[in-house]
DNA sequence: GTAGGGTTAG
């Protein structure tokens, strides 16, 4: 056989005009060969005589029974040249499995007379690609000396896309389109899928660009790729423009693409677009589905309008939708956020009874309703069936008990749970130890939260603001502004965007302690940034600026909460009101015209 | 042989 062209670029020119021979054996299926693959070998093969595919069948018997066939094969069968790619071919027809056939050829390679066949490579690199197996035929490429047709890099490119192997579908594209070959239609919609599901709408858009470049014209499913991209960007709008430009045109794209726009406008609570959608929907005859209405609660749960995705989903049963799985546990994730833990509990008995097993989805759900109401022990009732039935706890499982647990004071208990996954081999992660750097520290045990901190640092985990903010409120509540402002600065250092709050519990603390100067200095950074300090924040100052004889500043903090839009407790302005008397009494005739006067502007404008 | 799904904090 001759030797095969050595350059993609050879090969391709010497096929550019013959697609229908680049993809040669599109019907192989599976792991194996069918009548497809025979055509194929007819075009390229002498016809085999009887007695070759006999010992072809026997030494295919041998490799799938004998474990060791490897050190025995070549003694086996002294008498047949192995190394003949006819007898490949043939072996390749008996055995039917691509990942045997790539196993024996792997062994001929490694044999010292071994001499490289193009065919037989091809053969195995489409069977690969056919089956799907992308990660064993990207290693055949690497470690096999041989040049894919360009049908089969396509197919290859198709494979890797739906593998979820975007980067190394993307360099064989490159490749592709290097050697000036213009990949299918059916190839660029794969990689823009591909893009899609991988979130790399940057891909999408560099893809389609070149795509038009190439002169190649979309179909209804790359307009369907685009709109979901758009989705994604938050473009929710061109989307929605692109879909009326296709239905113009005659096109109706599938459903993805409506649920997509659908729940990108729920987003937005831009309900006449939902409403508009769902009405183009059943106008074109593609009824809204399970997942349309999935879309639609739970993007109205997310956006606290449980109630409203309740009436959804009775409404849906009433009109004959059967839930399945996912949106039962939609729906009663929904409920336990609302703390309806008695509808939850009536869902969950309902899709039981129709046999929809609850899996780890609606277990943590469920769980994590009942630790929001604090029925702590059917919590764990439910998590122990959980694990009975075979689910496996998780950081996620983990999380919500911990969670669950800190949330009523039973932080001992969420630090055994805690200890108890390090043992599990279960990840921590940041949400894990904020919880109990937040249990920790509701129960005043400022120096075990602090050692978690410096536990999850040392971990290389990046840390949140509410990893600081607890620790930080309870350091000022307990007197300790040096340290919290230590907090502060690795805070800052570590680039975590502080909570608002965070800043409200220096200036307290910093005013309880009598710096009233540096909460000055601390309330006017945070006015600077447009950031709304709390009210009782501007009352502490205030009271502290009052005790110290500082009514000047009194005054003028009084003068920044009025234009905010807060009013002054009763309590604090009288005692205000006499400190200025015992002071001034024409000042503070001057100054409470002034604020009288800002209050009422004020609570016109509130 | 179709494509889209769900659970933990702030």
């Amino acid at each position: 056989m001759a030797r095969p062209p050595q350059s993609l670029k050879t090969l391709f020119l010497s096929h550019q005009n013959h697609r229908s021979i680049q993809n040669p054996n599109p019907q192989i299926r599976n792991l194996g060969l069918s009548n497809g693959g025979e055509e194929f070998l007819q075009t390229h093969q002498q016809p085999k005589t009887q007695s070759l595919t006999q010992i072809a069948k026997e030494v295919s018997r041998v490799i799938r029974t004998q474990p060791r066939w490897e050190q025995t094969l070549l003694s086996d069968f002294p008498s047949i040249n192995l190394f003949d790619p006819n007898f490949f071919i043939e072996l390749w027809k008996q055995q039917n499995n691509v990942l045997l056939s790539l196993r024996f050829y792997l062994w001929l390679s490694s044999q010292r007379s071994f001499v490289p066949d193009k065919l037989a490579c091809d053969v195995i690199f489409d069977g690969l690609v056919e089956a799907k197996a992308a990660n064993a035929a990207k290693s055949f490429l690497t470690s096999v000396d041989f040049t894919p047709q360009p049908g089969s890099l396509e197919a290859y490119v198709r494979c890797l896309c739906e593998n979820g192997s975007i980067e190394e579908a993307l360099k064989v594209f490159d490749e592709l389109q290097k050697l000036g070959i213009c990949p299918l239609l059916e190839t660029w919609n794969s990689a823009l899928l591909g893009s899609v599901r991988a979130r790399r709408t940057d891909v999408v858009w560099k893809l389609y660009e070149e795509m038009m470049g190439s002169g190649v014209a979309g179909d209804v499913d790359t307009v369907e790729y685009l709109i979901q991209a758009f989705c994604i960007d938050n473009n929710v709008s061109k989307g929605f423009g692109l879909l009326r430009q296709v239905l113009e045109d005659g096109f109706v794209p599938r459903n993805v693409a409506f649920n997509k726009l659908i729940s990108g406008f729920c987003k937005d609570r831009y309900y006449s677009r939902v409403s508009a959608l769902l009405h183009i929907m059943i106008a074109k005859n593609q009824r809204p589905d399970i997942f349309t209405y999935q879309e639609i609660i739970r993007e109205l749960c997310k956006r606290r309008m449980r109630h409203e995705g309740f009436r959804i989903f009775n409404d849906l049963k009433d009109r004959g939708y059967a839930p399945d799985r996912v949106m039962y546990t939609t729906m009663i994730h929904g409920l336990c956020k609302m703390k309806w833990i008695g509808e939850a509990r009536k869902l969950w008995f309902e899709m039981v009874h129709k046999g929809i097993v609850p899996n780890e989805y609606t277990y943590n759900a469920f769980i994590y309703g009942l630790c929001r109401i604090g029925n702590l022990e059917e919590a764990k009732e439910r998590y122990n069936e959980m694990c009975c039935k075979g689910y496996k706890e998780t950081t996620v499982s983990c999380n919500t008990m911990i969670r669950g647990l800190c949330l009523h004071g039973r932080t001992e208990e969420a630090h055994v749970l805690f200890q108890e996954m390090a043992e599990k081999g279960i990840a921590r992660d940041i949400i894990t130890y904020n919880s109990l750097i937040q249990g920790f520290c509701k129960e005043g045990k400022i120096d075990e939260s602090i050692n978690l901190l410096a536990e999850l640092l040392e971990k290389g985990l990046q840390p949140s603001a509410a990893t600081y903010t607890a620790p930080i409120e309870k350091l000022c509540e307990m007197g300790d502004v040096d340290e919290a402002k230590e907090l502060w600065e690795d805070m800052q250092n570590r680039g975590v965007e502080p909570a608002v709050r965070t800043r409200d519990f220096i200036i307290t603390g910093l005013s309880n302690k009598g710096y009233v100067a540096e909460g000055m200095e601390w309330l006017a950074a945070m006015l600077r940034r447009n950031l709304k300090p709390q009210k009782q924040t501007f009352e502490r100052l205030i009271q502290c600026l009052s005790q110290g004889d500082k009514l000047d500043e009194a005054i003028l903090v009084l003068d920044y909460m009025f234009s905010i839009g807060y009013t002054l407790r009763e309590c604090i302005c009288r005692s205000l009101v006499d400190k200025l008397c015992e002071q001034n009494s024409d000042h503070v005739e001057t100054c409470l015209g002034g604020i009288l006067q800002k209050d009422t502007a004020a609570s016109e404008v509130f």
